[in-house]
DNA sequence: CTCCAGGTTATAC
DNA sequence: GTATAACATGGA
């Protein structure tokens, strides 16, 4: 299941002597007080964020459930319930069948994800002992992986701090935050603000921002569009 | 009934 | 290289 955070038992201060602070960080850290990155399963980290794509995050939940009820190892507790299925079960799938659960075009990008990790064309433990650039670019090599989805299984489920994963709140908060008032900022500059500004641990920074700015949307709100009727 | 969502990809300035 | 649209689905 893709849980976003976890709670903490560490010195907020200690974790987050990791990255560069500014003020911004400081509120950041300050309000999420010490979260921690997930290290969650790699191919359960890998095909929950291919269903991610431009889904909301009830959705993936409700499609992640379905495939598991369908498909995946009953669990002893909480009894009834089920895991996701392992990559070798859901490559004997069809991408009819996946798209049964609802999750459209993703359907067969998650079936050849399963096949490449199933027949080890994609060996996800050996990315663990590889460089992060070289990592990043066996995962894009996947249909419906890019940069985004890449950065986080690096991050969550590999051990590379340095990712840094940019998705839509991520490219707001940084324009909020370090480039208020300027013009000419493109997601790519941003980009390449996120990965040479936070470090090494820089995927650390990125989990307090995010979780900061999604509990308070209102810091980037939009000026809400005037409808006519 | 429209709008849009933890993006990616193909195609056109 | 950078901007736009298409892509399926369903909750708000």
């Amino acid at each position: 299941m893709i849980r976003e955070y976890l709670a903490l038992d560490e010195d907020p201060e200690a974790i987050a002597a990791h990255f560069p602070r500014d003020a911004f960080l400081d509120d950041a850290v300050r309000f999420c007080g010490g979260i921690r990155v997930l290290r969650q399963d790699p191919w359960e980290c890998l095909a929950g964020f291919i269903l991610s794509s431009t889904k909301q995050i009830l959705h993936i939940r409700q499609i992640w459930r379905k495939v598991s009820d369908l498909w995946g190892p009953e669990l002893s507790l909480p009894v009834g319930h089920h895991a996701f299925p392992g990559p070798s079960v859901l490559a004997k799938r069809t991408e009819k069948e996946l798209r049964g659960c609802g999750m459209g075009f993703r359907a067969p990008n998650l079936l050849a994800a399963a096949q490449a990790v199933d027949s080890g064309r994609l060996r996800l433990q050996a990315l663990r002992e590889m460089p992060t650039t070289k990592a990043r670019e066996e995962l894009v090599k996947l249909r419906g992986v890019g940069e985004k989805i890449a950065d986080c299984v690096l991050l969550f489920s590999l051990g590379k701090m340095e990712a840094f994963p940019v998705d839509t709140w991520i490219l707001k908060v940084l324009k909020h935050a370090y480039f208020r008032g300027h013009r000419d900022i493109t997601p790519s500059k941003l980009r390449f603000f996120a990965t040479t500004h936070f470090g090494p641990y820089g995927g650390h920074a990125q989990q307090h921002l995010f979780h900061y700015i999604r509990m308070n949307p209102h810091l980037v709100a939009q000026p809400s569009k005037v409808r006519s009727k």
